[in-house]
DNA sequence: GCAGTATTTCTAGGATAATCGAATTAACGC
DNA sequence: GCGTTAATTCGATTATCCTAGAAATACTGC
């Protein structure tokens, strides 16, 4: 994971929308959710989400899977794992700080 | 942390220049690094790099204190962990997706 | 107060993003 | 093939962001 990856996936959350789209998903668990169903819990229209999912699976965020007519979508756990780790190792966090690997800026 | 709080610090932190930035601060350290240092170290113009900072300082990723000419920024950790906290809880991640607290969505 | 360094604010440009209605494609059942 | 539901792409509008030079402000030491 590099600095501008993790960057992407950081923008693809930064947004209000995108990020109850993902958590929505996350709560869904394995299972996953239409376009549909995610579409009226939160009461955007289409195009609009449309546009955003878009937007979560460039990243990997999000994957998407077709069942007949419809698109069942869910969160990547590993690409949240990934980003996260960044978070953690890269820019720490929970622990005091002791695993900076590199130092090249 | 509501999700309009989070999206906006995911935001902050989803821009290259702003994730170098912060990261640059992450492992100065307690000691901090004036804002001319992150400056040479990265490469940036003052202006664009003073820019960046404020959207930083704004979400609360990135605190300042003033020694004499020079403004010491600091990672904020605590911020760091409540957004890290927000991922994992709300979204889940490492562990199973077993703390799902609220269901409003 | 003046010179000097540090940092920000002003300003303006071009680029990218968010929104959403309307039209289009995808897939199924009959 | 036709109708129907599902979802996307198109198109246009508006808003926001990124960048960076130039001017202004903040602070110190003399």
């Amino acid at each position: 994971m590099n600095v501008e990856q993790a960057a992407k996936q950081l923008e693809a959350l930064g947004n209000t929308t995108r990020l109850q789209v993902y958590r929505t998903l996350v709560r869904a668990g394995e299972a996953g959710l239409p376009v549909r169903q995610i579409q009226e819990r939160l009461g955007i229209p289409p195009s609009t989400l449309s546009h955003h999912l878009q937007r979560l699976l460039l990243t990997g965020l999000v994957t998407q899977e077709r069942q007949a007519t419809t698109l069942i979508c869910r969160a990547s756990y590993p690409a949240m794992n990934g980003l996260i780790g960044f978070l953690v190792d890269e820019c720490c966090a929970d622990a005091g700080c002791g695993t900076q690997a590199e130092n090249a800026a």
